[in-house]
RNA sequence: GAUUCGUUAGCUCAGCUGGUAGAGCACAUCCCUUUUAAGGAUGGGGUCCUGGGUUCGAACCCCAGACGAAUCACCA
């Protein structure tokens, strides 16, 4: 059903129709500027060509305002009657602009610019052209002179359904996703002067390796046989060092089959790096070189507000062991304990446990629930135990841990990195214990890839990987809290769809076709419901519904309701 | 999954102790040649999320459900 406003629109699409004017012209529009180079160069009188969306509209007798969004910004247009029309026929400004265009159409703007007396550029409109008919209204924020927005188009649900919507009316979004590209093509270079190469690798996979995490399952018909949506692809960058390329990096798109919630979305974006003949301690180095250049490059500091916090990305960063941490955070001293030992521990500082979890698990959720939140400033958080990291080498001077850092900033784990595992006994050994673990009833742990086992023996060079969570990275130096504002399109529910009546269940019991749409309208969506429903009601109903919406077609008669019941 | 809050016009929101559904913007008609969130006048527009219950009477109270948000849990 069209709201009042709708059913408007689509009438004056008719009329303009009628009045010989295409609303959706096929040809290329040439415009020569953007609002915001007639706004930095005002030069009065200069002739420009604009094109965008009517965004506001103030008719006042013979000549009107208005404000046209283009992509980089608003500026306001000035429609004088006799400018547009310089002959006896007015009808261009009477009735096509005053009455049938409506805000949110796209126009062409062929004009002057000029300041009107309260001083604003504007341009005194010679031409315009309908390029694009808009038949549903839009939000109509505004803000007033204290930056205060009224009427805001706030609702989450529906900003990120509406995605589009929220980018025309909400200006601050586009920034966002304009700085997100910055964020990552100011990555890129910085990777590719160091001359790594960009590569692609599979995202359909047969075996979901190189992290711990649910999948999403699907299935190949022509091989007949279940694919998974990687959740990393840190086997496949490592099968290429194996191949003899020194530095590798993918921006890639990874799948969690996992919750979602204010920092996880279902598909989201890592940037993986491996480089050949470097450690971890390399790639701490690396890390904070390329966090501190992207900074500079896109905001102009490293200084950055998140929340009410202030983070400094500004090198070196602060490094610490996960057991000095837990240390600092807890008094205990995690260095030499047994399983049973943690187990204690855990409960002596409230730390919940279950039997499924292991000794490196167990480690983990101290540091998680006791440390991890206190780190606000750019931390390493360096060498966790090994049963955590069955990709990591072992730490060189203590077998039980391994040499793998985490960058916490706000709290948060933004990268991770290892020195690599490239001894392929041990490495088949970690994912037997990660089958082992599995059977334990640990849904996440990993698949044994017996192919990385042999790219593995063939011999791959110390090398040093790390992953850096893309989304978290621009909610920190966007200052946004989630990851939905963030992404254009964040997953959602399936959006329910009126489907609309199923026409030949009511043409079966020989109701008119012209009916249909009043009885489904009326509430009766089914042939039960409407048989349901008493005769005399129905009819009654319909005969409202037909004087209500001026309906062209004769009222029905009760004897031709009570027909339809038979 | 748990808790709390919410769902009223196209949009943003009021709506008192249960007593005829409201405002601003948007829209329509008319007037107006320079307005800066809202020029003037008039007008149209509602499944008060859904379904039950209590009541003479429910947007409001009760029960159930749907949808959403926040927090928590889960997610190295």
């Amino acid at each position: 059903m069209l709201s009042e406003q709708e059913q408007i629109r689509r009438d004056s699409l008719q009329k303009i129709i009628d009045y010989g004017i295409n609303p959706y012209p096929a040809a290329e529009f040439k415009f020569s500027h953007y609002s915001i180079d007639i706004l930095e160069n005002f030069k009065e009188g200069e002739k420009v060509i604009i094109a965008g969306r009517l965004m506001r509209r103030k008719i006042q007798g013979k000549a009107s305002f208005g404000s046209i969004l283009d992509s980089k910004g608003k500026i306001q247009v000035y429609f004088n009657r006799d400018v547009i029309c310089p002959s006896e026929d007015k009808s261009m400004y009477n009735d096509f602009f005053k009455k049938w265009l409506d805000l949110g159409d796209i126009l062409g703007i062929e004009g002057k610019v000029f300041k009107t007396m309260v001083g604003e550029i504007s341009i005194n409109v010679d031409k315009f052209h309908l390029l694009s008919k808009s038949l549903k209204p839009l939000p109509q924020p505004k803000t007033d002179n204290q930056g205060i927005i009224h009427d805001g188009f706030n609702d989450p649900e529906l900003r990120y359904r509406r995605r589009y919507v929220d980018l025309v009316v909400n200006e601050n979004v586009k920034e966002t996703f304009i700085k997100r590209t910055k964020i990552i093509n100011s990555m890129r270079n910085f990777l590719s002067k160091k001359d790594f190469l960009e590569v692609e690798t599979p995202i359909l996979q047969t075996i979901p390796g190189g992290a711990a995490a649910k999948p999403f399952i699907t299935h190949h018909n022509a091989l007949d046989v279940p694919l998974y949506l990687r959740i990393a692809n840190e086997l496949y960058l490592k099968r290429l060092i194996v191949g003899g390329f020194d530095g590798v990096y993918e921006f890639a798109k990874d799948f969690r089959n996992e919750g979602m919630d204010r920092t996880h979305n279902p598909e989201f974006t890592q940037m993986e790096i491996y480089v050949a003949y470097k450690d971890y301690q390399w790639m701490m180095n690396f890390t904070e070189d390329m966090l501190e250049f992207i900074c500079n490059e896109v905001l102009g500091t490293t200084q950055v507000k998140i929340g009410n916090e202030k983070v400094n990305f500004k090198k070196p960063f602060r490094r610490i062991s996960m057991t000095d941490s837990i240390l600092e955070h807890t008094g205990i001293d995690i260095s030499n304990m047994s399983e049973k030992e943690l187990r204690k521990a855990c409960k002596s500082i409230g730390v919940e446990v279950s039997d499924s979890m292991g000794k490196g698990k167990l480690i983990d959720e101290i540091f998680g629930e006791k440390c991890e939140g206190s780190y606000i400033q750019p931390t390493f958080i360096t060498d966790y135990p090994v049963e955590m990291s069955p990709l990591c080498k072992k730490h060189r001077d203590n077998p039980e841990l391994t040499e793998r850092f985490e960058l916490m900033v706000n709290g948060k784990e933004l990268a991770n990195a290892y020195s690599e595992l490239n001894d392929p006994i041990d490495q088949k050994e970690r994912f037997e214990e990660q089958v082992k673990l599995a059977e334990k009833g640990d849904d996440e742990a990993m698949f044994i890839d017996l192919d990385f086992i042999r790219a593995l023996e063939y011999g791959m060079p110390p090398t040093s990987g790390m992953g850096i969570g893309i989304d978290r990275l621009v909610m920190f130096l966007c200052n946004q809290p989630s990851i939905q504002e963030v992404l254009l399109f964040p997953q959602m529910k399936p959006e329910k769809w009126e489907t609309g009546p199923n026409k030949s269940e009511f043409l079966e019991i020989n109701i008119p076709p012209q009916w249909i749409i009043p009885i489904y309208e009326s509430g009766y969506t089914t042939k039960e419901l409407l048989l349901e429903a008493k005769p005399t009601a129905v009819h009654q109903k319909l005969n409202g519904y037909r004087k209500k919406n001026k309906l062209d077609i004769p009222a029905v008669l009760l004897e031709e309701v009570l027909s339809w019941f038979k």
